[in-house]
DNA sequence: TTGTAAGCGTTATCAG
DNA sequence: CTGATAACGCTTACAA
C-alpha cells in the first residue's frame, strides 16, 4: 500500500505538504497540488483508514449485533442498516449472537475497544429470558451509544426503534372478529418468551376481551421444525371449532395453512389465517396468507439514522420511534387469474 | 477509554512496562505484573484495537461482500462466515452489493485501504452479466487475498468455494427420470444469467440428453414476485404434458407446487417437484418439496477458513473447494401423521 | 527488571 | 507556500 511517506520521497517534498495537497488545503500551490495528485492516482494511493481512525479517535463503524440472520426479519433489517450506513459513510461490523447471552456479551465486549462508534442490536432470546442485561448497561456507561430495535429492554435508557406490536395485533384480531366474523380465534406462538411475543399476545388478548371472546393460545415453546407441524396439526384436529388462526411469528402461519388443508379445511372459508410476514412471505403460501408486514427495512434505516445522530450528538439518546406495521390482506396482493 | 499511558501514570511506571506486564512478558516481575493487571481490570482497560492494527498492519477483519442478504442462501452463508470468523478471532465487515456492479466496486475500493485483511465475496448479478471484473483483479493485484464463493469468475485466479452445481442438478434430473419415471421435465429458472444458473441448466440438459429426452426450459428473466406466479401458472395450464418440475432457485419450486395444486394437479402423483432449498424450506411447502440442499453454512465456514489460510500464507491462493449438495427427497424428512 | 525511544500512517500546529 | 514536529495508543528493540 502506498503511503504519504512514499509519495513525499518520490516527489522530494515533505509528508505534510503531500497530506495538505491531497486534502485540497489552500496553503498549497496549484502546481504541487497537481503534481501530488497525479502521482497519487498513478500509484493508486488511498489514505490508510486505520491511521485516520487512530488520529481522529473515530472508527466510522457501527457494530451490529443480531440474534440471527437466517430469520428473514433480521435479514431485511440488516439490509436496511447496511444501506443507511453506506449512505452516511459508515461501515458495519456484524456479529451474530445466535440467541445466546454469552456470544452477545462477548461481541459487545470485543468491539467496545475503539472498533466501533456505537451499536445497533436486538437482544438475544436468552438474554431476554434470563433478564440479564448488565453487559449492555456496561457499554452505555462507557459512553458508547447503543440503539436497540425490535427486542428491547424496557428498563435500559437508550434510543429504541420498535414495532407497534400490541397495536397491530390488536387490530388484526379485531379485523378477524368484526370483518371476518370469527369467534374462535387461536393464537399460535413460537416466541412467547420474547418481549415482542408478550406484547403481541397482549394485543390479541385485549381485543378478544373487548369483544367478550375467550383467548385460546397454543404455545409451541420454541419448538423445532419437525414438532411445529405436528403440534399445530394435532391441535387443529382435536379442536375443530377453531375458525381463525393468528400466528405471531413469520413461519407458523404458513405451516397452519398447510396443516389445515391437510385436514380438509377450506381456506379462507373454514379458517382465516393471519401471520407475520416479510416481503416475499405471501409468495410462499397458497391461498395467500394475510400478513402483518413489519417494515423491517425501514426499521433498519431508522435505527441507523438514529444511532448516527446519537454518535454525533451525545444528548440525543433517549428517543423511541415506533414503526407502524401494515396489515396486508390476502386479497389485496392476490394474483389475479 | 483507559489507555496504557493512564495506567502507567497512576502506577508511576513506564508505558512499556505496563504493556509488557499485560502481555505476560517474562521480563517483568511477578509483583508489578500483578499490580498492573489489577489496576487494568479495575479500570476495565482494553487495548485499543485501532492502535494495535496500525502497529501490526493487520486488521484481523474480513470484508464480506454479498449480493443480498434477504436471500436465505446468502443469509446462511453469512452465518457460517460469522461463526468461523469468530472462532479465529476475526471480525467481519459486511457490505451488500444489491446485485449492482457499482456498489460492489465501491465496497471493494473503500475497504481496501487497510480496513480488512482480505475479502470473501459472491459476485453481483450485474458484474456477472456484464462480465466486468477489473475491480476484483485490481484488489488481487494489490496483494489483498480474495475468496469467491458460489458465484465465481472463472478467469480470475484466487481461492474459490463452489457448489457442485452441474453435478447435483444432473443427479436430481436423473433421479426424476429413473426413479420417478418422468419424461417431460420442465426446468424453471429465474437465475439463468448467473454462472450458477448456467451450470445448473447444463446439468439438466446433459441428463436429459443422456436419456434421449428433450429439455424444456421456462426462463423467468429475473421476474418480479407477481409475475413469477402468473408465468408458471400459465405455462402449466397450456402445457399439460409436464410431469415434473425442476426449479433451479430457492423459490420457484414452492410457487410451482402451489400453482399446480391450483390447477387441480395432485403432487407428487401428477407432478414431481424438485427445487433448491435451505434449512427450513421444506417446512413451507405441502406436500413437502424435494430439495437440493446446498450446504450454505458449510460454504461460509470453508470460505472463511480458506481465506484466513491465504491471509496467513500468501502462497495458498489458488485452491478450489467443491462443497457437495445433498438431495433431500420429500419423503425423507416428511412429518409422519 | 525497568525504562527510553522509535515507529505504524495520518493530521494539525506552528515556524520558516 | 512549504516543512519540521508532535500526537493518536500501542509494541518492541535496545539501553540502563
Amino acid at each position: 500500500m502506498t503511503t504519504l511517506k512514499e509519495l513525499a520521497a518520490l516527489l522530494n517534498i515533505s509528508v505534510s505538504t503531500v497530506s495538505k495537497a491531497l486534502n485540497d488545503s489552500h496553503e498549497i500551490s496549484e502546481n504541487t497540488r497537481i503534481r501530488v495528485k497525479e502521482l497519487a492516482t498513478k500509484l493508486n494511493y488511498k489514505p490508510n483508514r486505520i491511521a485516520q481512525q487512530l488520529k481522529t479517535n473515530k472508527s466510522k463503524t457501527i457494530g451490529v449485533i443480531l440474534p440471527t440472520v437466517t430469520n428473514p426479519f433480521f435479514a431485511e433489517v440488516l439490509h436496511g442498516i447496511e444501506m443507511a450506513a453506506t449512505d452516511s459513510d459508515y461501515d458495519i461490523i456484524v456479529c451474530l449472537s445466535n440467541e445466546t447471552l454469552h456470544k452477545e456479551k462477548r461481541s459487545l465486549e470485543l468491539l467496545s475497544n475503539g472498533s466501533v462508534d456505537g451499536f445497533i442490536m436486538a437482544v438475544a432470546r436468552e438474554s431476554q429470558v434470563k433478564k440479564e442485561t448488565d453487559h449492555i448497561n456496561a457499554i452505555i456507561k462507557s459512553k458508547l451509544p447503543v440503539l436497540m430495535f425490535d427486542r428491547v429492554v424496557s428498563d435500559i435508557e437508550c434510543n429504541k426503534v420498535i414495532v407497534d406490536d400490541f397495536q397491530c395485533v390488536y387490530e388484526a384480531t379485531e379485523y378477524l372478529i368484526l370483518k371476518e366474523k370469527r369467534k374462535n380465534i387461536l393464537l399460535v406462538s413460537n416466541i412467547e418468551e420474547l418481549s415482542v411475543g408478550k406484547l403481541r399476545i397482549e394485543g390479541y388478548s385485549k381485543a378478544l376481551e373487548d369483544h367478550n371472546l375467550k383467548p385460546v393460545i397454543l404455545k409451541l415453546d420454541n419448538a423445532k421444525d419437525e414438532d411445529v407441524e405436528n403440534k399445530i396439526y394435532n391441535y387443529l384436529k382435536s379442536n375443530t371449532s377453531i375458525d381463525a388462526i393468528l400466528s405471531i411469528d413469520h413461519v407458523t402461519g404458513i405451516v397452519a395453512i398447510n396443516m389445515a388443508k391437510k385436514l380438509g379445511k377450506v381456506i379462507p372459508k373454514d379458517l382465516s389465517v393471519v401471520g407475520f410476514g416479510y416481503e416475499h412471505t405471501q409468495l410462499l403460501s397458497s391461498p395467500k396468507i394475510s400478513i402483518i408486514h413489519q417494515k423491517a427495512h425501514k426499521i433498519g434505516e431508522m435505527s441507523t439514522m438514529l444511532l448516527i445522530d446519537n454518535i454525533k450528538d451525545e444528548s440525543l439518546r433517549s428517543k423511541t420511534i415506533v414503526v407502524p406495521s401494515e396489515l396486508k390482506l390476502s386479497g389485496s396482493t392476490q394474483t389475479k387469474f
